[in-house]
DNA sequence: TTTGCATCCTCTAGTAGGTAGAGGATCAAG
DNA sequence: CTTGATCCTCTACCTACTAGAGGATGCAAA
């Protein structure tokens, strides 16, 4: 009944199906049952696991992470508290990226209300890119994307 | 005087010197002056130059951007229209970044805040990974990192 | 002068997290 | 029975770099 190929599997996650193949090529979906034709057939528990996945990509977890939390998923009687950790990891990392964030649109704010409509010897955004001392935000390091 | 190996650009601007060959394999900086012996050679306006790529990629611009932003730059007569624009939607993008990630710390927050010490079975963590209807936010997209 | 380490060169491959396409087999509907 | 959608594997590509191999050179101390 709820077994579905891989494009069933794609439509009920909202995971496309390269996507799918390539979790399994990494190991974080298991090796499905094939048809006799070699086609891949899955269940509700596959639709689970990748929901579970997608999610945790979409709070931005890596894929490093996600293995960990599956297996604990996998092993309800360890302790979680590496869930917590891991959690807890990631909450910093975004509260991090959110400030960094920020420092960087104020200062494309400042940019953009300042923009010129004339030429470019006179451009304020050129300007500001090529004198970083105009700017107000001192990073060492750039927002890693 | 103002000439320098390309270790000595590495200091002057703080990009090492790995990526100062690889923005000059894809042409944001030009093939610079060889020595006898095939080393590059280096001088102000390439401090200048490259400081300029820094400072746009620690804003966020992608490297086409910049590829359009230093030829604004390097036509000073041009209209600057499209660093406008370009600035534009570089604001725009990290504005919707900034909101989806605020989106997702709400959630992570919520998920640390009642972190268990228990074992797996029982963990928030993993049972808001699994059920994606636990949690509020509903992004139709993952914030594309 | 020799030793030895830092720096330079080119080239290839690896990173994360997928996406895109080639080339071919198979399924399901009309 | 044919047509179009879906499936298969495999390889290559994406961004923006980073790492390392293998070898040549520069520069300073002993």
């Amino acid at each position: 009944m709820s077994t579905m190929p891989i494009g069933g599997l794609a439509k009920a996650t909202g995971v496309k199906v390269p996507t799918i193949r390539y979790y399994e090529g990494i190991g974080l979906l298991p090796e499905p049952m094939r048809t006799a034709n070699d086609r891949r057939v899955y269940d509700q528990a596959t639709v689970d696991r990748l929901g579970f996945i997608k999610h945790a990509r979409q709070l931005g977890f890596s894929v490093e992470a996600i293995r960990d939390l599956l297996d604990l998923s996998d092993h309800p009687n360890r302790s979680c508290e590496q869930a917590n950790v891991l959690a807890a990891q990631q909450l910093e990392a975004v509260t991090v990226k959110i400030r960094q964030l920020q420092a960087l649109r104020a200062e494309l704010k400042r940019m953009v209300d300042s923009a010129c409509r004339g030429q470019a010897a006179d451009c304020r955004v050129i300007e500001v890119l090529s004198d970083h001392a105009l700017c107000k935000h001192h990073e060492p390091d750039a927002p890693r994307s």
